[in-house]
DNA sequence: ATCACAAATGTTATACTATAACAATTATTA
DNA sequence: TAATAATTGTTATAGTATAACATTTGTGAT
């Protein structure tokens, strides 16, 4: 029979569908607002406004896309204006590079405290990323490094493959 | 007192005072030659000088670094001539990219049968890299991702630090 | 050996990603 | 309001990677 019978273990948060993905802008639009001004750092209109479209989907985006789409509202927008506004968000945490594809994605749980580097798992298909939560696997991954005597500062964790919709096709 | 006391629980394989690295070199390229062979694949004059040259030591190197050198030996070395060679390499498992540095890095122990992604311990001072074998850390993510619903294909793991040598200075 | 074909390399140009350097503007605070 | 610091504007350039097509080299068949 052809009924698509998905058997999810849990919501897959990249999805479109699952979710009305405007609550997640604003949610994390409003959580950066809030950290910004407790630590006195100022989110700025272009900062704000390159935060909202990294977060315009679930999807990684690099630099020069934000910057197409920067430009249309800004004439004077230029490299350097997406790369700082990145380089703030980074330095809050509120976004986290993803290394394997040169883009940026938006963190849902920024750290009040100290900015954390993410884990991720990426469909090769459909290019939604979420991010993991898992200590275990940072906690082996000190442990490992330690038994070389090696200090881990910080570390890129990501996963590429497909997510529960696009095995579906 | 000031006598340099090392405690070492494992030695750190990127170190350059703790093993002949010419050895790793030859050890490299002659595995790199069976493997091929094995595969019917050609590891050309330049492949095997590529490869010789990113084996030059444990730090991973870049494409334009590589083509520097390559360029003193043939004249008409261009990106596509390193790129190439990478490309090969790569395909073959021979060398692993690291992400978080767009570089390349020999592989201590390619897979007969298919290529696999490294796990890394990158020191942020000296720049040796290591390659981690940890098959728990790979379970770890595999299972967390499934939990999502997700099939992992292949993944980055890239932990930054400071080597134990380096954490005497 | 010679031909046909595939693989590898040569060559030029260009796309994509990121930062340097200095000027102008805006916000903060003394 | 003047001094200072932070942010943004502006131009140029560095660094990484690939496209496209020509040429050469290797391989197997005849
Ligand atoms: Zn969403
Ligand atoms: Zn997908
Ligand atoms: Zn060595
Ligand atoms: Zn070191």
């Amino acid at each position: 029979m052809a009924t698509s019978k998905k058997t999810k273990q849990r919501d897959w948060a990249g999805s479109t569908g699952s979710h009305d993905h405007r609550l997640c802008i604003v949610d994390a639009l409003d959580k950066a607002a809030e950290l910004c001004s407790q630590r006195g750092a100022r989110l700025t209109q272009i900062r704000r406004r390159v935060l909202e479209l990294i977060w315009s989907s679930h999807r990684p985006i690099g630099a020069y896309s934000l910057l197409e789409v920067l430009k249309e509202e800004r004439a004077n927008a230029a490299p350097p204006t997406v790369y700082r506004a990145i380089d703030f968000l980074l330095e809050q945490g509120l976004v986290h590079r993803i290394q394997s594809q040169n883009a940026f994605i938006g963190c849902p749980n920024p750290d009040p405290n100290q900015p954390h580097n993410g884990m991720f798992l990426i469909c090769t298909d459909c290019g939604n990323a979420v991010e993991l939560e898992e200590s275990k696997i940072d906690r082996l991954l000190k442990s490992s490094a330690s038994n070389q005597g090696f200090v881990i500062e910080s570390r890129t964790v990501e996963a590429a493959g497909l997510c529960p919709d696009c095995q579906l096709n």
